[in-house]
This record gives structure tokens, sequence and C-alpha cells, in this order.
DNA sequence: CGAAATAATTGACAAACTGTCAGAAAAGTA
DNA sequence: TACTTTTCTGACAGTTTGTCAATTATTTCG
């Protein structure tokens, strides 16, 4: 009875160790760093059993996303949550979207990898509607704060814009920016000294030009997010040893 | 006289063709899909010689990723070269932008692998210096017109934000967006229906939100848009086979 | 408890790949 | 033509990943 517990029990942890030391392996050297070789010695089991876990290499690293994917969502859910108008909860997503990229800077890695070697075709569908499904109900959680804004009248889309189409203009520069700071070694040289603050500015520019009120000219944003990183991620702000 | 000249030129049009046959490769199979054996044969060279050509094989990808940036900058220098407002200009690079990546749309898959995979590494010195000067340059490009409409007193930039930063926050918005784009086949799914549209708005907001005038709601930029497309990228224009 | 059935593990194996290098072939030179 | 220099080759060593028959461990059940 105990046993066969024991032995499932063993089983299901070696899954987690699997991915905890792929990740590490994948942070330092991406796909090729990423030796199943090592890892398996590393773990003291032979190569064979981790094909026992996941079908290919390609899957380890679908998990490794979707893991990180399920946390950011979970922080969009609790910022979307937040008391006050809907340009405040949008705020607290902003908030939330740093929050996570500064606690785990490796998901901004995985997912490049994942887009872009062949890696998506060699995945099994299951897995491949897991980490789709994420991507969607993030999406989804932004626009119906977005869509808050429009039932309110604080905000007024032009006729040729969906919410999901804002939501896709910020999802694309918050991305591309923590793709950029995570990689580009340039960016000191370019004078860029402060990006997260440059993103900061620019979203909430993004959404004073579709006058979303309050404006930032009328409210004071900065401040508000000083109280959400307390109020909504005390446990995730405490963990961050950089500042805010 | 002629024999060495022959030889010579033997050689430059191979490297031109490795190029041409590494790209076709990679973009079809990523960083595993690029296999220089195939690549070879289909050549009717041995391996060998393509080594004599380059190091390795991180140094045949940077150079793909290096030929498309100096088109991009040189895009970028024809749009920022453009008659008009420095709003105008800005509009200009935002048709640069979405005109190169519907051109040339690997680009970005390359870029992905670049900085992602442990590739950087490997390279050369030489070669990376090259492609850092690339982006720093055409950024640059960007921060110039910026500074133009700062100096005509169009826009005023908040006392904690440079040129760049500005800059920064566009390219981020533009090279997350075309990144998503070209890898998520989820977009639909989300009622994204024209994501080019979608950021050509966002960048204008941003610009709205900085109080950039003129104000898109004093001046038709899709009517610039079509103006730029046509009289800057004539040529990029014809070839361009999608609906602008 | 002990034997049969089931599940998990292993390590040798095939196949693919990159980068190297001594020697062969071709090109240039005098 | 005879010599030097450059270019090319293909076999080689060293990595990979993923597979699978054989082995070992675990569970089930009479």
């Amino acid at each position: 009875m105990e046993d066969i517990s024991l032995k499932k029990q063993e089983i299901f942890d070696r899954g987690v160790r699997i991915l905890e030391l792929a990740r590490a392996r994948f942070v330092r050297g991406g796909y090729l760093g990423l030796g199943l070789n090592s890892l398996a010695a590393e773990l003291g089991v032979s190569r064979g059993t981790i094909y026992n876990h996941f079908k290919c290499k390609e899957e380890i690293i679908l998990a490794l996303l979707q893991d990180t994917m399920e946390i950011r969502l979970g922080m969009y859910r609790r910022a979307a949550a937040y008391q006050g108008t809907p340009r405040v909860r949008m705020t607290a997503l902003g908030v939330a979207g740093e929050l996570f990229v500064k606690l785990y800077p490796d998901h901004f890695c995985v997912e490049r990898v994942v887009q872009s070697d062949s890696i998506w075709g060699k995945t099994t569908e299951e897995r491949r509607a897991l980490v789709k499904s994420s991507q969607l109900r993030c999406v989804e959680v932004v626009a119906g704060v977005v869509r808050d804004g429009v039932a309110q009248n604080h905000i007024t889309l032009p006729a040729d814009m969906t919410p999901e189409s804002l939501v896709f203009g910020l999802w694309a520069m918050t991305d591309g920016a923590y793709s950029i700071i995570a990689t580009s070694d340039a960016m000191i040289d370019m004078g860029i000294a402060e990006p997260f603050l440059a993103i900061r500015r620019t979203i909430q520019n993004v959404l004073d030009g579709f006058g979303w009120t309050p404006l930032s000219a009328d409210y004071d944003f900065d401040a508000a997010m000083e109280r959400i990183v307390k109020d909504v991620f005390p446990e995730e702000y405490s963990r961050l040893k950089q500042s805010w």
C-alpha cells in the first residue's frame, strides 16, 4: 500500500526534477545546452528513463514554457481583480507583467526558442493545445479589463479596433521589450539606462493616446503602481532582489 | 589574367550562394534544419569547402542576419529623409518597418535564434561588432527624428526620458508584434484579424500620448502612409504581393 | 507467501551532425 | 616546364538524440 505510493511519488518527483535541471541547463546554453546525457547523469538515471517521462527533448522545453505561462496567468488574474477603475486595473496588469519578467526571466528564453526552432512541429498536439490555451486565457483576462473600460465609457475604441487589438499592441510591446532587455547587451551603448521605466511610460502613453480616462495627467499612476505592488504582489515583491 | 579573376569570382559567387541556400534551409527548419551536409551536396562541393568560407555554422547564421539588417537600415534612412514634419517622418519609419517585415519575414526567424541559442558566444568578435553596429545605427536614425521633433517643439519628453527611451518602446512594440505575427497561429482565435493595422494604430497612439503634434486627430496619417509607400518605397511596394 | 504479470530501467545501438586535417588536386608563378 | 601556393576533399573523431530488446524492479493475485 505504502510501497505503491512510494514508487509513484518517486516517479512524480523525478518528473519535477527533470524540469528543474532542464531549466537550469536551458537558461545557460539554450536548446543545445540542454544535453540529456549530462542531465541523466546528474539525476542518477539513464537517458532512457528520461524518455519515459517525455517523448522528446522538445516536449521537455514545451513543458518548461507551460509552467511559467501558468504562473503568469495567475498573476494576471490577480492583477485584473484589483479594486479600482479599469485603467487602474490595466496599470495593475502592467505591474504584473513587469514583476513576472523580473522574477522569471528564463520564460522568455524558452519562449523564443519554442517559436523559432522548429520545435513546435515535433511536439504532441496535446501539449501544444495547452500552451495555446494559456496564451489565449492571458489575452482574455486583459481584454476583459478593456471591455470594462469601454462599458463604463472611460475609453472609446476606434471603429476598426477590437479590445483584443488593443491588447495585442501592449502584449507585443511588453514581450518585445523584455525580449530585448534579456538579450541585447547594446542597451547601455544606446543610452537606454532604464528600459523598464521606458516601457511603463510608453504603456501609459498608449492608454492616454486612446483617451482612456483618467489620463495620466490627471492621476498619479506611479503612486498607484507602488500601491499595487504592495497590495497585490507582496510575496513576489519580497522575492524581488532588485529595486522596483 | 582572366583566370585569376575567374577563380576569385567563382569563390565569391559561392560565398553568396552558400548564404542563399543557408537562408532557405534556415527558414524551413531553423538552426537544426540548416544541415551543412545537404547544403554542400546541393552546392556540389564538399563540406570542408564551406568551412573555408565560414569559421562555423554560427557565423553563417550571423551573416544572414547582417545582410537583412543592412537592408533594414537602408530603408530606415530613406524613410527618415522623407520631406515633412518630424511626426510625418516618424510615420514614414513605421511604414519602413512594416514593409521590411513583410518583404523579409525570415529576418525575424534568424534574429530570434541568434539571440536565443548560445550562438552569440561561438562567433568572432569581428562579426558580432558588425551586427551590434547595425542595430545601433538603426536606433540612431529613429532617435534623430525624435530629436528633430523635440528641437522644433512638436514634442516635449518627460524629464526622465531620452529620445532613445522613446525609440526603445516603439522598437519593442514593432519587433514584438512581428515576432508574434510570424509565429503565433492563435491570432485569429483571439479575434485579432488585422494585426498590422492594430500596430499602426498603437504606434500613432503612443505618439499622440506623448503629445507629438500634429496629433492624429488633426492630421490624416493613413493618407500620409499611402503617399509614403508610393513616394519612398515604390520598388518595395511593387514587390509586395499582399495588399498594403 | 510465492509465482505470474506488469511496469520501469538500462545500456548498447543506429543515425545524424559538426568541425578538423593530412594529403590530393588545381591554380598561379617564374 | 618545374616549383610554390592556394583550394579542395573525404575520412575521422567526437557529439548528439531517440530506440529497443533484455534486465531488473514492482504489483497483483491465487
